[in-house]
Formats: structure tokens, sequence, C-alpha cells
DNA sequence: ATTAAATTTTAATGCCAATTAAAATAATGC
DNA sequence: GCATTATTTTAATTGGCATTAAAATTTAAT
């Protein structure tokens, strides 16, 4: 009853579980996936789930966890990898893209935060507004730096998270549209950005 | 208990219905959201709303046509009034997005196709596909005419779709915010687009 | 005003899904 | 092999919600 914190077999079955569970949610929504749908990808029954999580609520926090934890971590790689705040945002938005349609999605929507009880509610909800102000001063960065043109920073960056975040809608695991979607986001979602100055590429062919 | 089709009364009603449904629906998801929830925004009761529906499912049913009809007509209006590709694609982001926050809205987000029934579904995913096409269509006539630059436009597409569909995660009526969108929103999805034949603003300022 | 039609409410009905407790099975250490 | 712990299942219990039919009220026309 008590479970290791850390015991290897516990924790593989979690990830196995919340990854189900994003899958379903990502298709149904919330409400629409019964536990029964979740523990079925799984071979189990929807009581084994209540040995994992509290309940449903608690199943959705927790895959919403782990969509904000995936999203910091592409951030954070891209501002440590990079100087140029376009090459920043360029490098966001292709880690982030690659763990959705890689190995380690599918990746909860974050599109029913509003069914959250309200403690779970504002934790998400100011995991989410980090992310989102993260990616607003990298672009800020980068209008500085002149990588990037002066624009509505936070316009820009609802407009290329949206883009980012709707791709659950219509990617259903075909890896090679996987590939195509790596390979075509980050230019499609950035080339808007730049700017005149260091590391321009302009736009206009010598 | 037999309804004049035209009768301005039932027309208006209707129209009132399904907005403050697709409220809910952008909100809590379909299964999320009871006719009870949807009733209570506009001072009715639950059974109410079956007179002018047949069923829940048919609700959402409508509400995605009329989000498609939206759709259709802002990439309508697009293609009439210009020629160049960039333009139109321009004009169809500001268009859908004026109606989005505009008076019209909200328009509910497809984003619970498969929890309609099969006839409705079909339809509605034809629908979808048949917009998401002439979006595509339109982007491969403007790298034809040399308006905008070479692109994979099924990726382009669905970016940009993704972005607009968005917005009513976000977005919740606030008048400001709506300007806001519609001045940014056509132009950081589409500043990308550009190529560098007729119509090409190029990216260099002198 | 009176009547008929249109609209909404009240008051059931039944089902589905979340949740729980106890029982059963599987895994692990000795 | 035995005993203990971890994991899953079976079998209730519960409440909410979609749905329906009949009754009540409102609206509109004459």
């Amino acid at each position: 009853m008590a479970q290791p914190a850390d015991d290897t077999r516990f924790a593989a079955q979690r990830v196995r579980i919340l990854k189900a569970a994003a899958r379903c949610f990502n298709e149904k929504g919330y409400s629409g996936t019964s536990l029964k749908d979740v523990a079925r990808h799984l071979g189990l029954t929807d009581a084994a789930l209540y040995y994992y999580v509290r309940n449903k609520e608690e199943l959705v926090y927790q895959c919403y966890l782990r969509a904000a934890e995936l999203g910091a971590e592409a951030m954070a790689r891209a501002t440590t990898e990079a100087d140029l705040g376009f090459d920043q945002a360029r490098l966001y938005v292709r880690h982030h893209v690659e763990i959705i349609v890689g190995d380690r999605g599918p990746v909860a929507i974050m599109s029913e935060i509003p069914s959250l009880k309200k403690d779970h509610r504002n934790e998400v909800l100011a995991l989410s507004r980090r992310h989102s102000l993260a990616f607003e001063h990298l672009l800020a960065a980068g209008i500085d730096d002149g990588s990037i043109a002066p624009c509505d920073v936070r316009m820009t960056g609802n407009a290329i998270m949206g883009a980012i975040n709707w791709i659950p809608k219509w990617f259903h695991g075909d890896a090679a549209q996987g590939r195509d979607i790596v390979v075509a986001f980050p230019d499609v979602l950035t080339r808007g950005l730049r700017g005149a100055g260091r590391g321009a590429a302009g736009g206009v062919d010598p």
C-alpha cells in the first residue's frame, strides 16, 4: 500500500498511465474520457488507476504538471544552448516540438484548466503563465540584441504557443508526419521574427 | 411545437444558445459542460434547450457547423478581396480573427470532433478538411505568384490555423485585448510568409 | 378578450461513470 | 517454500446528467 517513491516498477507504470491519459484527454477531453478508457489502453481495470492517483482530477493535474515540466525543459535548454534571442526562440520551438511528437509524447494539452480544483488550478495556471512570460522575455531580449524585429511580444508569444499547443489535435503519432513537423515548425514559427541586426538573414538574396 | 424556420424569435434565441454553448464548450469541453451550465447562461432551464436542439450531441454539432460557416466566410471574403496569395492569407487571418473576438463570437473550437456521432463527425471532418485545404491552396497560389516564399504548405497551414484555433483558450472577451489580437495576429502569422517576388517587402528597410 | 400556437418549467426516469472496500493475485526477500 | 508487500480485480455504492412527457406559462393573432 505504501509506494516507495523511487521504485522503478511503480514510477514506470505511473509514466505509462500519464501518457495513456494524455492521449485520451487530447482526443476526447477531460470529462469525455472515462477512467475505463484510460485503463483499457493499458490492459488494466479502471479501479487499478486508483493505486497511482487519488482520483481523476489528480490524474489530469499530474498530466498538466508533466506537460509544464517538459515545456520548461525545452525552454531551459533553448536559453542555455544559444545566445541570440532569435536562435533561442527557434531552439525552443524545436525542442518542444521534438518532445511532443517524440517518444516522450503524447503530452497533455492544457486545455481544461478550469476543471481542476482551486489549488491545482492555481498552481498549473502559475506554471503556465511563467512559461508564457519566459518566452516573452526571450523575445524581448531578442529585440534588444537585434536578432528579432520589434513586435508585440505578448501576441507573438500567444501565436507561437497556440500553434504548438494545437499540434496534438491533428498529430496522432504518424512517424513521417512527426519528422515533417520537427523540420518545418521551427522555421515556420520563427521566420517572421527576424530582425535587421546581428544574425539577420534579411530576406533578400544577394 | 413546429418552429417556423425563419421566425425571428426562434432564430435569435437559437443563435444565443449556440453562442452560450460555444463559450461553455471552449471553457470546459464538451462533456465537461452540462446542459444546465449552458441554460444558466441564458436564464433558462436545461429542459428548455430541447425545444431548439434534439439532444446535446446536436448542440455541439450545430456549434461546429456554425464555426465552419464562419471560417469559410472569412476565407471566401479573403480570396474575393485580394489577388496576391500573400494578401489573401493576411486578409483571411484578419477576417477570421475579427469574427472570433468580435460580436459574432464566441465561436466553438472544433476540438472534440471524436465525440460526435458518425454521420455528424464525418460531415464536420469534411468541412474542416475542406477549410484546411482551401488555405493550403491559397498558400500554394501565393508561392506561384511570388508573393509567398516556397514552404511546406501543409505545415505552414497547420501552424497558422493552430494559432487561430487556440485564441479562445486565452481570450475571454476583454475588448482591449480583442483589439490587440486583431492588430497583431495578421502581421505575426503572415510576416514569415513573404516571398521575394511581386509585393515582397523584403525585410531590409531602406 | 379569446383562442391557438409557441416557449418554458416541473417532475420523473434511467444510465453511466467515479469512487471505495474487500478479496484475489502477483512479486519479492528470506 | 513462506511470509510480507505490492498490484490488480470484483463487487457494491453513489450522484450527476441527459432525456422525456405532461403541465404551466407566455406570446401573438383575431
